[in-house]
DNA sequence: ACCTGAACACCGTTCAAGT
DNA sequence: ACCTGAACACCGTTCAAGT
């Protein structure tokens, strides 16, 4: 209860902030300036938290990642399948909630402790099906990559819902008649009504645990 | 050869131009001004030839994934699994060659010619091996997903190479050791070596193809 | 139709100075 | 240790005006 050295305002403060601005005004209200000014805060404060606007995103990444269960994707007695599954849609999950969400993930590498406690838990489960640790990794990396590119689509189609950019009128534009595909035309309504992520993930997951030689995998 | 309308540039010598100073300079420099600067024309002038930045990275997008042959991905006389793999090989090394892809790539929705013409090949191959329309869709979206994702992971650890924001000193510290995580260090340089880009992708092909009832499925 | 110049409302970051 | 104020070198975008 003694006063601590830090007055005021704590890291933790700032990132919780900075997702406020986040939702509330979207990613370009996400500034050193902008997170400052409604903390009351000059600018230049912000500096004796984070080093630089970096740091402060890669701080975001933590937090997002963070509110994930890690500790229900170890738990051995339920099975291995439905146990990334519910990981790789929490990520999900956490991702789609703020548009701004992939620019704040490759801010940097996922090194931070919630990143490597995820990884952790994705290379130990494939490890625990039987693959060697060099196939767990890749296969860990799969995970990700596959969330995370769901994610960078979902984003994109919905950066695109506000303000479409009009092709400039003559016919030396770059853009052409969307008409040409019709394969994508007919499936694009039932690709916006289910998007397929668990489907995606089941097929992706079928592949990884048919790589491992006792083949152990599920349904 | 008689003269056009337009004097001294086109939309596609911007677009040149901003991938130059990505290039050169890395993202930040890709700026209407800077833009503007290198071709000797005011900032203002290049809204006569795009509504707004964002409309640039766009025309970048589709200028990147036009370096792509889908022709030769059309090839029914090699096999979808060549084609695909191919396919998604060169969009990874498109997407590699420019640190700031992802964020071009998420400035908005797929929907340009060259975007829906990779879907189209995408879709009509993984129907043509017997796929429902919905789920050819959704294979399409997944490799997509793959892909994107991978480069993604591939931007934020090269993102980290330079610049490491060092944490503050004190035990109040957002991140801890990263020492806890022994799956994920003793692959770290597995993985660094071998990013499983491939793997992972015959891996999610084997999965995607297990799917259809008469199972083609390639090795 | 294409381009300029001036202006508005912003950025991230650094530095010297205060307490 | 934490914070301020002034400054530097930038942004995207709009508007009125020129040719």
């Amino acid at each position: 209860m003694r006063p601590g050295p830090r007055r005021s305002i704590s890291q933790a403060d700032i990132v919780d902030t900075a997702f406020r601005l986040l939702e509330e005004k979207g990613f370009a209200a996400v500034s050193i300036r902008g997170v400052a000014a409604a903390l009351g805060l000059t600018p230049t404060a912000m500096y004796t938290y984070f080093a630089s606007k970096n740091a402060l995103l890669r701080a975001m990444v933590e937090q997002l990642l963070s509110t994930i269960d890690v500790g229900a994707a170890s738990d051995a007695e339920v099975i291995w399948r439905g146990r990334v599954t519910a990981l790789a849609g929490a990520l999900r999950t956490r991702l789609a909630a703020h548009a701004g969400s992939m620019v704040l993930v490759t801010s940097g590498p996922l090194d931070g402790p919630n990143a490597l406690g995820l990884s952790e838990v994705l290379i130990g489960g494939f490890t625990a099906e039987g693959m060697t640790p060099a196939d767990a990794a890749h296969s860990a990396r799969a995970v990700w990559a596959y969330v995370l590119g769901i994610a960078a689509v979902d984003a994109a189609e919905r950066a695109g819902e506000l303000g479409h950019a009009r092709p400039p009128s003559d016919g030396e534009t770059l853009w052409t008649d969307a008409a040409a595909f019709p394969l994508t035309a007919a499936t694009a309504d039932a690709a916006r009504a289910d998007d397929g992520f668990g489907w995606g993930l089941d097929r992706l997951l079928d592949g990884l645990t048919s790589a491992v030689p006792a083949a152990l995998s599920a349904p």
